[in-house]
RNA sequence: GGGCGAUUAGCUCAAUUGGCCAGAGCAUCCGGUUUACACCCGGAAGGUUGUAAGUUCGAGUCUUACAUCGCCCA
């Protein structure tokens, strides 16, 4: 066995070899086995790793590995989307530095070349999954724009138009100037930034004036209407007079409405329908004109007479001027706001009217509310069930339609009519017949298609074998910045579609971050890139990592440190590992040896672990994988390592065959199942570790998940190792105080106690553990040997005869140290017995369990007494 | 403005039906090449669990208020 885990050359041959056995598909299981299946979120199809995605592979990838140990068809459904804006911006960029530009290169020319842009860049980020040892069915693999996809969107599309849940028409919109399309609203971020408050004054038909203030200066040339509240003593009398849209001349009305906040600049509003959400709002309502200033690029259109051409920053600024030399100006003033920009370019969106195709959402939202209320789809952390009711309920009508290049086209038609090029309108899944329709330019919103992703990847809208198989799935795993842009819409396609929920767990993990909460950025300098760490520490310490840093929905924060920690801690299992398989010795009867023929240190282990299973299979159960994880770390390194393997060296260099035997085969059962628990987190090195121990089956990936044996559970055995162990901590001590060499092996003596007696007949465990050459048993009435220092746990009273080295003071120094401390939790024990409410109402187990220790603590304070009283105390 | 989360050792984080002396890692200090591991072993020190009230036999955990930070929605 080599001395080390070489990860870099086991982990590419382990994962290829799991794959070319086909063990990451369902079909090794048997083919009535229950099916648990994850579809994978779809990265972008020609992004690269990043730290995100090795979050959700190593979650997504533990859940799979667990489920497909536990006997289930586990189907983790592996795949990429195209991405609609991300994709196109990028071959434009590309286009851009060669000097062209999508229009130049016109429609078809620019699809092959995002085409052939996808072949060469695509494929990146699932070679990478690979890396991080993600045991997916690459067989199914599927990409939102491939044939099957693509019909599965033209026939929600369709069926939701026949259904008259979809339309088309002139709405206000978010307008993404640089990106020349409409965006959703979830798509707009709006952050505080500190901007300017432009006050100036209307001018009011018959020489009067209404001061008004505007963050968008430019935008008042598509005023309609100056607002003013009717009780506004201040303005009142101007109501029914006409305002004249400064610099155009132009008259509109002034109108009251009491949303007008009379706090707000100067009191006044100007209203300007066509580029904001709630002018909009107000003229539907008072019946007010609607004005568009704006080109699709954002420069100032014809209705802004001799602006016109004007980008919309340089057309406020000579407007301003313009106002200022014509006295209508009357202060600007700092101002902090928030400022709508696109999530994507990051540049100002502008509210513009545009025809656009909108899914009316409101029944879809009503079913998706319902699943979840009723149960049929659980959100785990529970608490994101708010956040997911509270946008269902206040849900808008989704603008599905984008004025991109790269996405799913909008299968609808027009034909000239009347005159009108698109007087004539068809929605269907092929080309109308007859002449001269021209399909809709148009695509979908990229999140269209994920919406579908749960059951179009497993080949819906046809019949098949998969989709009967594999659907609804069973967990939803993604993070919780996309609940609504695709868990909720996954949720209401779903259900809409198929009538059932497309999964029955969402688990949101949080974002990573760096160390203190940092973001992750380009610009910070602190980005990290995931293959880095595989590179330098191997896939296993990044998952386990990721894994144990955070709480389900939390940030977690990736740590240096915290890296390196498990990558030691891959190398202790090798070792452990390595000496259980140095120390083997020819066959070896399987399984665990009966608990009858056990020592006191195997049954002490294995009740141990059967424990460690009970908790895993529990934090498993409720979804706490991080704990789950530090608690296997926690069961090898500070138990079974550290005592368990030391102890079996005296079977295994000073034992008969039969102890030997015995051994192995307790070292053999605890690391099996050691592997097998922490296969999910750590899937290479425990596949290879596992080859060098005594296994039955083919590979890790699809052996038994470990179930505790409640047989081998055993309170009295854990209870005495526990004592045991305490001396041995006290022996460790002692001898430290004492300042005796390490490697020197000192005798020792115990008195006939009842633990005591036990403990001299495993006098190995202290030989072992702190080099204990011999423990000699006394009857209880035996004197106190002299010269000796000595150490209570309980009724153990333990002696070391340290000839010449004890100083009798410093020894009642330390006893008296030692009584203090145990008085104070003697005293509090004592205080909590009495306390009659405590023994009536607390839990039975907590007050026998209190009881116990009382009663050790009592024992072991008369053997203190005792001890310092001989000691002349 | 509304909602959610966080606040625990110097640093990074655990502690899930309220119950053993609030635990790890890193850093610090002391001691060790004992036949798996120096990518290690043994030990030490380090805490008024953000503040203040309350509920309870018992609170890091539940309730209320406040403070600071972060996120989401208007």
């Amino acid at each position: 066995m080599p001395r080390n885990f070489n990860f870099a050359e086991a982990e590419p041959r382990i994962y290829a070899r799991w794959e070319e056995n086909g063990w990451f598909k369902p079909e090794v299981a048997p083919s009535d086995a229950q099916p648990y299946v994850i579809s994978m979120p779809p990265p972008n199809v020609t992004g690269s790793l990043h730290i995100g995605h090795a979050l959700f592979t190593a979650l997504e990838d533990l859940m799979i590995r667990y489920e497909r140990m536990r006997g289930k068809a586990a189907l983790w459904l592996p795949g990429t989307d195209h991405a609609g804006i991300a994709t196109q911006l990028q071959v434009e960029k590309a286009l851009r530095d060669e000097g062209s530009s999508r229009q130049e290169i016109g429609y078809e020319a620019f699809l092959q070349r995002t085409w052939q842009w996808k072949e060469e860049h695509g494929g990146t980020i699932t070679r990478q999954l690979r890396r991080l040892g993600a045991s997916c069915d690459w067989d199914r693999e599927r990409f939102t724009l491939d044939d099957g996809l693509s019909e599965a969107v033209r026939v929600a599309f369709v069926t939701l138009w026949r259904q008259g849940l979809i339309y088309r028409g002139p709405r206000l919109v978010n307008w993404s100037p640089g990106l020349q399309t409409a965006v959703s609203d979830l798509e707009v971020e709006s952050e505080e930034e500190d901007i300017t408050l432009y006050y100036f004054r209307y001018p009011v038909a018959g020489g009067e004036h209404l001061p008004v203030a505007t963050t968008r200066p430019e935008t008042i040339l598509g005023d309609t209407a100056v607002a003013i509240h009717p009780a506004d003593e201040r303005y009142r009398h101007l109501l029914g007079k006409r305002a004249l849209v400064p610099m155009l001349g132009r008259e509109i009305p002034i109108i009251a409405d009491d949303t007008v906040d009379m706090e707000f600049g100067s009191g006044a509003l100007k209203v300007t329908p066509g580029h904001d959400f709630a002018d909009y709002e107000l003229a539907q309502k008072h019946g007010l004109e609607l004005i568009n200033i704006l080109n699709k690029d954002a420069s100032m259109n014809a209705n802004a007479g001799r602006y016109a051409g004007l980008d919309r920053y340089a057309c406020r600024e000579r407007l301003w001027n313009d106002m200022e030399a014509a006295g209508l100006t009357i202060k600007k003033a700092p101002y902090r706001t928030r400022i709508p920009r696109s999530q994507r370019g990051g540049e100002v969106v502008e509210p513009m009217m545009s025809t656009q195709w909108y899914v009316r959402i409101q029944p879809l939202a009503d079913k998706a509310l319902a699943a979840v209320r009723a149960g049929r789809i659980k959100i785990v952390p529970q608490r994101f069930e708010k956040v997911y009711f509270h946008w269902l309920e206040n849900i808008q009508d989704w603008c599905i339609s984008r004025q991109l290049w790269w996405g799913h086209r909008i299968p609808a038609w027009y034909r000239e009519k009347d005159g009108d090029p698109q007087g004539e309108l068809y929605v269907g899944q092929e080309a109308p017949a007859g002449s001269g329709w021209v399909m809709e330019q148009d695509v979908l919103d990229t999140w269209f298609s994920s919406g579908l992703w749960p059951f179009s990847t497993l080949g819906w809208p046809r019949d098949n074998a998969d989709l009967a198989r594999f659907y609804p799935t069973q967990m939803m795993e993604t993070g919780h910045d996309i609940l609504f842009f695709w868990v909720a819409r996954m949720i209401m396609m779903g259900l809409w579609f198929t009538d059932e929920p497309p999964f029955d767990t969402v688990y949101l993990h949080g974002l990573v971050r760096a160390e203190g909460g940092k973001k992750f950025s380009k610009t910070l300098g602190n980005a990290i890139d995931p293959l880095t760490i595989v590179d330098e520490l191997g896939a296993d310490p990044l998952r386990f990592t990721l894994i144990t840093s955070g709480t389900p929905g939390n940030d977690c924060h990736l740590d240096q440190r915290r890296l390196d920690h498990s990558f030691r801690f891959v190398n202790k299992l090798w070792q452990m590992t390595t000496f259980i398989n140095m120390n083997l010795d020819g066959d070896l009867p399987a399984g665990c040896p009966p608990p009858a023929d056990l020592d006191l240190p195997s049954r002490w282990l294995l009740s141990r672990l059967q424990r460690l299973i009970q908790n895993v299979q529990h934090l498993f159960d409720i979804h706490q994988y991080g704990e789950a994880g530090n608690r296997i770390l926690a069961f090898m390194w500070d138990e079974f390592a550290p005592f368990y393997l030391e102890i079996s060296k005296e079977a295994l260099y000073a034992g008969d065959e039969a102890e030997k035997t015995l051994t192995r085969r307790v070292l053999v059962a605890a690391q099996d199942a050691c592997l097998r628990l922490l296969h999910p987190f750590m899937p290479f090195v425990t596949e290879e570790a596992w080859t060098y121990i005594p296994h039955a089956g083919e590979a890790l990936i699809i052996a038994d998940w470990p179930q505790a044996d409640a047989a081998l559970i055993d309170a009295d055995a854990e209870a005495r190792m526990s004592a045991y162990l305490e001396v041995v901590r006290e022996i460790r001590n002692t001898r430290g105080e004492y300042k005796v060499d390490p490697s020197r092996r000192i005798q020792a003596i115990v008195k006939a106690t009842d633990l005591g007696a036990d403990l001299a007949k495993n006098a190995h465990i202290l030989k072992r553990l702190c080099n204990i050459e011999t423990l000699r048993l006394i009857p209880l009435e035996a004197a106190d040997p002299p010269n000796a220092a000595s150490i209570v746990v309980g009724d153990i009273a333990l002696f070391l005869p340290l000839k010449g080295m004890l100083d009798i003071t410093a020894e009642r120094k330390r006893l008296q140290a030692e009584m203090t401390k145990q008085d104070a939790l003697l005293q509090r024990s004592r205080k909590m017995l009495a306390n009659e409410n405590f023994v009536s109402r607390a839990n039975p187990t907590v007050v026998q369990r209190e009881r116990d220790r009382l009663a050790e603590l009592e024992a072991g304070r008369a053997q203190l007494e005792a001890r310092l009283a001989r000691l002349g105390a």
